[in-house]
DNA sequence: GGGATGTGCAACTTAATGGTTGCACTACCA
DNA sequence: TGGTAGTGCAACCATTAAGTTGCACATCCC
């Protein structure tokens, strides 16, 4: 359970945020999840170098900074990307980057939609 | 110095990029950098609940991700924030989250330029 | 020159992190 | 009903990270 998250304002959401992203691990679980759907911790472990409890552990400090969502069906636990907090990330970025707006019309004008996948 | 940074694409990049965000100190570092303009170490220190020193590795952390760059005159170091590079970390998120479009462009219609653009 | 101020380096402490193994428990199904 | 496959929990290990203290070295300036 994701004990108390912080508000939406507080550093410790971007604490969490940034500090699920800065792991390689956890940034492949968001691709994986986001470009082939929901998926169970033991399938996710199956494409993976490292063992399914350490999985487990990367999905729930992911869970406790919003990014990911569990839900059981029977034995199983389905985990789900909810990538809606990321912009929170993404607002802190463009708030603070002060050369910002060039680069990122040029951003939001690119080709960006051809997503994840490879 | 910052030894061999990774090339643009290499994930280790993004793995410093974001793991220099993760720290509130660090942002708040580049906030400060960002809206104060260039300072020194010791300046900063004064700022700060912590030491100088720790201040200094923070500062190097962040130039070995591109994120500052210092520069000497003298017997002081003055850094400065680069923030360029936080297009790779804005990058990543664009290309990652799948129901980016909609909110993107809310937030860069957001009234988020109290940075000079020219 | 010599004192004040600032930087650089290194050793150390403490805590967090990413990972492991091992095992108990729960649900599915033949 | 019993075996198999998935989840949950806990202890443990190694490494890294954030921060400290202490001191040597460089530079400014009276």
């Amino acid at each position: 359970m994701s004990a108390s998250r912080p508000a939406a304002d507080d550093p410790r959401l971007l604490d969490q945020l940034f500090g699920v992203l800065a792991d390689p691990s956890r940034r492949q679980l968001i691709e994986t999840l986001v470009t082939h759907g929901p998926r169970t911790a033991t399938e996710l472990a199956a494409d993976y170098p490292i063992t399914r409890q350490a999985i487990v552990k990367h999905l729930q400090v992911m869970a406790d900074a919003g990014m990911v969502s569990a839900e059981r069906s029977g034995r199983d636990v389905r985990y789900r990307a909810t990538t809606e907090c990321l912009a929170e990330a993404v607002g802190w970025l463009l708030r603070t980057g002060p050369a910002w707006d060039r680069r990122l019309d040029r951003l939001v004008a690119s080709p960006r939609r051809r997503a994840a996948r490879e």
